[in-house]
Parts: structure tokens; C-alpha cells; sequence
DNA sequence: TTGGACGAATTGTGATCACATTTCTCGAAG
DNA sequence: CTTCGAGAAATGTGATCACAATTCGTCCAA
């Protein structure tokens, strides 16, 4: 199974909402997709899930719903569902989304970064950055996602930030099978521009350093070949 | 009961992939939300839904749990199921949403804009025109939603489509409770100099007119008080 | 008339079952 | 060695059941 369940509740139950079975298995799926650990092509069986997450399939059943309507799940015609593949039609359309929206949801963000978020993101590119020297593309791609969000959270945007959290479940997958194939090395990313464009109060700097970073990741992909699928043959 | 389930099946069933039960769960929600049917705030019940579609409740709560991923629907905490309300926060939002992608696949589209694309167009518009006379809410905000996906279709956006089709859906309900206050007579849109600027290949003017008719709706609201809740007290 | 409490009805959740369809497995024929 | 097909295993879908929690209606007391 490729969902490693490590029995490590990351949910905090005591936020107020009773959390249910579904609810965790929501989250474990998100985890795992934003992470890349499902491999894309791999068809995911409801059975098997539930197994893994020692439920019956009825909570996956609501949760795999749940995520394919995000797009982050694909079921297709004959029901089986999968992690998509990427095209370059839907990889051009998901660069040009996330151009569009994450620089607004960062400008909008601005004026509530604090001091303590600003040193909050310093931590996380710290560690960030330790990933990619250790090859860790794992927790890489955790940092990465906690970065971004812990930027993009902070603007009230409670209809933007669903919007881009579909996206990077969309993209994680992708990612990480790319990651794999040009390895941790060559990654660079405008987090400490970022940060430095946050402290002086710049928007247009921090605009900038965001679209940048997710150019960056862009022309990352440019030096593999698209047309191959993810789904490396076994 | 609020759905209006007048068993005309719009699905096309010959497309191929064979339609489930909860697919039609599922796309009669929709279109009871797009066009506003279901007043929010109302909590919505499994069974009842399921007695309404004529099916067991298990092809609700999946159809349910999709809507809810999309932001169409909310589940509160103790599990209901409600449409959710609009706050002043979440409408800001999901105007600039809707400005910073509508215009942009308009855009995409518009060379994938032919002749036929553009009669189909017109025809819709003064379809639409007739219900504003005839004061009929459902039906106009059925062709608004035509009008505009048969722009946005046109553009190959994969990603962007279904995030412009959820921010719809959570548009909807409120839009149609803001309708009912205000009547359909004052309604404007840009739809003709839509069709202009399509006409004459004017990039710029298609966005502008995308633009401009998501802010006159947006000016509409300002007529109306938005701190009150849109639910009508019995 | 108003306020609260108790019981009944309803609700969402999770599990299990039945069934049609699909997928996989494996062996025989070419 | 490849190709095809029959049987077996597995899969998604929908229905039903049990149960805890919530909601609603009603009645009684102040």
C-alpha cells in the first residue's frame, strides 16, 4: 500500500469539531497527495484504504468523493480512482492558476504578517532547506507546502485559499515524481526573497518573489520530457 | 421540500460514461444551487434528499460530501448540512475571485471563439433578456450560466474551469435571495458588449466586459443590506 | 404567558451485505 | 513465445441496519 499509515494523529481533535473516521481519512489522503506519496497512474481501491486506515470503506467512499471534487482524485469512467496524470495542457492551466492567485492571496496577506510569522517562516525555510540537502524530498515538499500556506493563511481569503489548496493537491503528486527524477540538488526558490520583501513591507516584491518561486518550479519542469507520463514502468 | 425534482432527466446518459445514481444526486444539487433553488441557511436532511431523488441515501451523502468539497454546501459541526451563508468577508473574496479569473479564461478562450460559438451567444442573451422582462429569476440565472461557460468552455483551461464553476456555485444561492429582493428589473450586465468585443477579436475589451458585468452584480448588492443574513426569518 | 425539562422522532455515521461489472490469473491453443 | 479465453478474485455501487447524538414537540410548573 503506498499510503504509509504511521498512526501519527497530525488532526487536533480538540479544535471544538468532533473529528470523525472520514474526517481523518480526508486528512491522511491530503497528506499523503500534498506530500506526493501516491504514486499518479496508481489506481487507489476503497477496500484497500479502508485496511490501511483499519476502517471500513464506507468513511473512504465520502473521503475519495471528497478529494476527487477537488480534482485531487480522479475517477474514471469504470469507476477505478486514481491519482490524475499530468498533460501539458493541464499543467500549463495549473501554473497559470497559481500565477494568478497566490501573488493576490500573498499581497492580501501583507498587512497581517506579524514579526512572529515572518520569524515562523524563516524556521520552516530553515528546515526546508535542510531537506534538500539531505535529499529528503518528503518533508521537502511538507516545508514547502507550510511555507506558502503559512504566508497565504494569514490574508482572510476564505474563498482564495480553498482554491489554492485544490491546486497544490493537484500539483503535490506531480511534483514529487519530478523531484525524483532531477533529484533535490538543483531545486531553488525565492523564500528568502520572499521573507526579506515581507519585512520591508514591499507588495510588489513579495508578488514578485512569490510568482517567481512557482516560475522556478516551472522551468524545473522544462528539463524533464512532459510528454512521458509520471507512472515510471515497473 | 425546496428541490423541485421534476423528473426531467438533463443528463445526457449517451456519453459514454455510464451515470450513476449519485451522479444524478449530484447534478440535480448543482443545478438547484446555480440557480438558487435552495435557500441558504436551510438545513438540508440525507433521507429527506434521498425520498426526494427516489433513491436510498447513500448516493446523497457522496454527492453531498463532493458539493461540500467545492464549497457549494457546508456541514456544519454537528453534521448538518446547510447552503452556506454569505458573510461580508466571503463575498469580498469571491468577487476578487471571480475578477481575477473570469476575464483571464474569457481571454483563453477567445480565439477558440468562432461564428457559431457567437450566435449561440446571442441567442442565449436574449433568452436571458426575456426572463429579466418577464421577471422570471430561475431561468435568467439558468442562461447568465450559460453564457458565460459557453465562454469559459471555449478556452482549454482544465484547472481554471472547475475552480470558476465552484465559485458559481457558492454564488448562487445568495445571488438569487439578493434577486428576490431587488426584482429582475434592475438587472444590467455587459453581455452585449461581450459579444462586441468577441466579435471583433478585442481581447482587451472581452476582459473588460467580463470584468465590468461581475462588478455591476457586485454593485446590485450594494443596494441591499449585506449584514443581514440572506435566510428570511419564518 | 413564559420558561424549562423530559421523551419521542429524526439525524449523521459507520458497518455490513448483495450484486453487477471489471480486473486479474493461469493455462491451453496457435 | 505469444495470444486468447474461461474461471476466480476483487472492485464500486446501492441498500439496509444499528447506534449515539441532536433536534423537536409537548407538557408541566412558575
Amino acid at each position: 500500500m503506498s499510503l504509509d499509515y504511521d498512526s501519527t494523529p497530525d488532526t487536533s481533535p480538540e479544535t471544538g469539531a468532533r473529528s470523525t473516521v472520514r474526517d481523518k481519512a480526508i486528512a491522511e489522503l491530503r497528506q499523503a497527495l500534498l506530500t506526493g506519496r501516491i504514486v499518479p497512474g496508481r489506481a487507489l481501491t476503497l477496500r484497500g484504504l479502508a485496511a490501511t486506515l483499519g476502517t471500513s470503506p464506507m468513511p473512504v467512499r465520502e473521503a475519495i468523493r471528497a478529494l476527487a471534487a477537488e480534482h485531487a482524485l480522479e475517477i474514471q469512467a469504470n469507476g477505478r480512482v486514481i491519482v490524475p496524470t499530468m498533460t501539458p495542457s493541464r499543467f500549463d492551466d495549473l501554473m497559470r492558476a497559481r500565477v494568478l492567485l497566490e501573488p493576490e492571496v500573498a499581497a492580501l496577506a501583507l498587512p497581517r504578517l506579524d514579526r512572529a510569522t515572518v520569524k515562523a517562516l524563516t524556521g520552516i525555510d530553515d528546515a526546508l532547506d535542510r531537506c534538500l540537502e539531505n535529499g529528503d524530498v518528503e518533508n521537502y515538499m511538507q516545508f514547502n507546502h507550510d511555507f506558502h500556506f503559512t504566508v497565504y493563511r494569514a490574508a482572510d481569503a476564505p474563498v482564495l485559499l480553498p482554491l489554492i489548496e485544490s491546486l497544490w493537491l493537484q500539483f503535490g503528486p506531480f511534483m514529487r515524481t519530478v523531484y525524483g527524477r532531477v533529484g533535490t540538488i538543483t531545486l531553488v526558490d525565492q523564500h528568502k526573497e520572499a521573507i526579506a520583501a515581507i519585512a520591508r513591507r514591499d507588495e510588489a516584491g513579495l508578488r514578485e518573489a512569490i510568482r517567481n518561486d512557482i516560475l522556478d518550479g516551472m522551468r524545473l519542469i522544462g528539463s524533464v520530457d512532459l510528454g512521458r507520463e509520471a507512472g515510471a514502468p515497473g
